[in-house]
DNA sequence: ATCACGGTTTGCA
DNA sequence: CTAACGTGCAAACCGTGAT
């Protein structure tokens, strides 16, 4: 049976929360920064006009804003990450089957549903999204996961379709029409260098690809290509996933908003990434086996002597504890600081990642240690749940952090957080 | 010759 | 006045030592 698939993102998503609480932003140019106000990641439909591109470093289109009266602001994700659990739970309603691909953006099952009434039904969930949360969506359904992003791209370039394509609804003809005016690196897994080999052996459009379906079985592709062309010719080769699968690998870095020289700071910097990072272990029920601490001077400066440095600390017993983690990583970044050097960005790294109800105790270890450990992990996450994140920290994150990443224009959070509410309301 | 392993690079979103 | 460019993750790639 051909299977419907929907694909629901929001527009702009960062820039649409924005306007949702300042409606002096509505119909202007707007843009969003990543971390420490680097570069553009969300830009509203004028900004995109004056010709603002996705990833530009903010530093470089700073003249061209104050030209055009460009409003930026900081990304603020305790907003956009309550904003997207309102639009997720609401999706949920709609489906039995619901993937949450991104902040912005989840995948609907609806096989089975009438086929002529699903156009209207996105329409539904369209208005209800608009009523409920403010937040203007599109939505692309196709037979495969790929065809759905990509019948929701065209929702979004063209606005006749009135937020919703739905290619299940449409002759094979003139699907492979709008294929045939999609550029390869528009396909869902096809990024810049992908589309320029394509390009190589002439293949440009959507259809093109699409086409090699016949052609493909011998040939030098790799798997992951050939499983982008039959999604592309309605067999479906990416199932939804229901339930998010453990992380094999955790990650957490940042830049800092000053050059950090002093060894304390830097310690203080790599602690609190680790307590991030044992967070999101212990959220998955899992423990990790090694820590991998890194720290670099700036890569763009040329002018500045260069220095990167890494360490990998195989951990005696596969752990979760956040003060057993931490001490490692201080041990660990002793051993590659190196004074002198202005450094700009550190980060760390969980491996060797195992299920929890995996472990096994070495033979000499007591069992006791590893309940209170656990234990005591339990007791810090219920306390920073209850009584608001970074009630307890790790004594090395230090009190003030003088390194964080700018945030110069950043908005309240109107959803998460009283005071800012408060605040926010004083200068309506 | 082949495999497992682990570090490094590449690619994508 | 100057300098300023994000993050997370998986898969591919590649060298190494063991069998």
């Amino acid at each position: 049976m051909n299977r419907s698939i929907a694909l629901v993102d929001c527009n702009n998503f960062y820039v649409s929360c924005e306007q949702l609480f300042n409606p002096q932003l509505k119909n202007k140019p707007v843009i969003v920064l990543s971390n420490n106000d680097g570069c553009i990641v969300a830009r509203s439909e004028e900004a995109k006009a004056l010709g603002i591109k996705m990833g530009e470093p903010w530093f470089q289109i700073k003249t061209l804003a104050r030209k055009y009266n460009i409003i930026t602001c900081s990304s603020n994700y305790a907003l956009y990450s309550d904003m997207s659990d309102r639009v997720m739970s609401i999706l949920s309603q709609f489906s039995h089957s619901q993937e949450i691909y991104s902040i912005d953006e989840c995948f609907l099952d609806f096989t089975g549903s009438c086929r002529n009434s699903l156009t209207t039904y996105a329409q539904k969930i369209y208005k209800c999204i608009q009523q409920q949360t403010g937040l203007p969506v599109c939505i692309g359904i196709g037979s495969s996961k790929t065809l759905a992003k990509l019948a929701n791209h065209i929702a979004k370039k063209n606005p006749s379709f009135q937020n919703v394509c739905n290619f299940n609804a449409m002759k094979l003809q003139e699907q492979n029409k709008w294929l045939n005016r999609i550029n390869t690196k528009n396909v869902w897994g096809v990024g810049k260098q992908l589309a320029l080999k394509l390009q190589k052996t002439n293949i440009h459009t959507t259809l093109d690809l699409k086409n090699l379906y016949l052609r493909t079985i011998n040939s030098q592709s790799s798997v992951y290509l050939r499983r982008i062309i039959y999604e592309l010719n309605n067999i479906v080769c990416f199932e939804l996933k229901k339930a998010a699968e453990p992380k094999k690998k955790i990650i957490c870095s940042r830049s800092f908003s000053k050059r950090i020289t002093d060894f304390k700071e830097l310690e203080q910097s790599i602690t609190l990434y680790v307590s991030h990072a044992a967070e999101k272990l212990r959220q998955q029920n899992s423990y990790a086996g090694s820590i991998h601490i890194y720290i670099s001077t700036s890569l763009f400066n040329k002018k500045e002597p260069c220095y990167t440095n890494n360490i990998i600390i195989p951990l005696p017993e596969q752990t979760d504890n956040t003060l057993v983690l931490t001490q490692f990583a201080s041990l660990g970044l002793r051993k590659i600081y190196c004074n002198g050097y202005k450094y700009q960005k550190a980060g760390i790294l969980l491996s060797k990642i195992i299920p929890r109800k995996e472990y096994q105790p070495g033979l000499f270890n007591k069992k006791e240690k590893r309940k209170n450990s656990d234990n005591l992990m339990k007791i810090l996450d219920q306390i920073n749940t209850k009584m608001g994140k970074k009630i307890l920290v790790v004594a090395s994150e230090g009190i003030t952090q003088p390194w964080k990443m700018k945030q110069n224009n950043k908005s309240p959070r109107y959803t998460t957080n009283w005071h800012d509410l408060i605040v926010a309301n004083k200068f309506v």
